[in-house]
DNA sequence: CCCTGATTCGC
DNA sequence: GCGAATCAGG
């Protein structure tokens, strides 16, 4: 299976949604975690746009336990790759003043499922925050941001009528 | 052990 | 570009 446009567009809106990589690759079928991990990176979406860290490696690379089949033509020898910032997909400035109250801006913490995660600023600034609106039900962003997220939708000529295939009626609800 | 994401690197 | 193997941590 190979990532078509419109998996990558699934891929991205579960992962900003804060699904696990495992949980993606199985609703996307046909891919392993590693391999939404892989996209994810190879995107520049890793982080999920918040200082979430959640491990740190360190540049080991003892990597030698595949099967070399007698490199006998030396591969280029690649050094370190190179590290992007990885910028997150942040509003337009004007849609971000009409969408940003100063009341409702959410720290990390504040979040849950009922305020909007959409980011706001640089995920490194010191103003960076989420929209923090009230959530759109069953959706990890408000009214507005939802529509600005969910956009690719209508790619589907098959489905005519709603079928938003898109959201999540309910994950660990328990 | 289960899980998580992060990284490397042969393909 | 892809993703298994591997690493590092919770």
């Amino acid at each position: 299976m190979s990532w078509t446009d419109e998996r990558v567009e699934q891929l991205k809106q579960m992962w900003m949604d804060g699904l696990s990589a495992s949980q993606i690759a199985a609703r996307l079928g046909g891919v392993t975690r590693n391999a939404v991990i892989g996209k994810v990176h190879r995107l520049g979406l890793s982080g999920r746009g918040a200082p979430t860290r959640v491990t740190r490696r360190r540049p080991a690379s003892p990597r030698t336990a595949r099967a070399t089949t007698a490199s006998t033509t030396t591969a280029t020898p690649r050094r370190e790759a190179a590290k992007k910032p990885a910028p997150v997909p942040a509003p337009e400035p004007e849609e971000a003043e009409l969408l940003s109250d100063p009341a409702t801006q959410a720290n990390l913490l504040e979040l849950n499922e009922q305020t909007c995660k959409w980011p706001i600023g640089d995920p490194g600034d010191e103003n960076f925050h989420f929209c923090g609106r009230r959530s759109a039900p069953g959706l990890p962003y408000c009214a507005a941001h939802a529509k600005m997220a969910y956009q690719p939708l209508p790619s589907r000529r098959e489905r005519k009528d709603k079928a938003p295939q898109r959201q999540f009626p309910n994950r660990m609800i328990g």
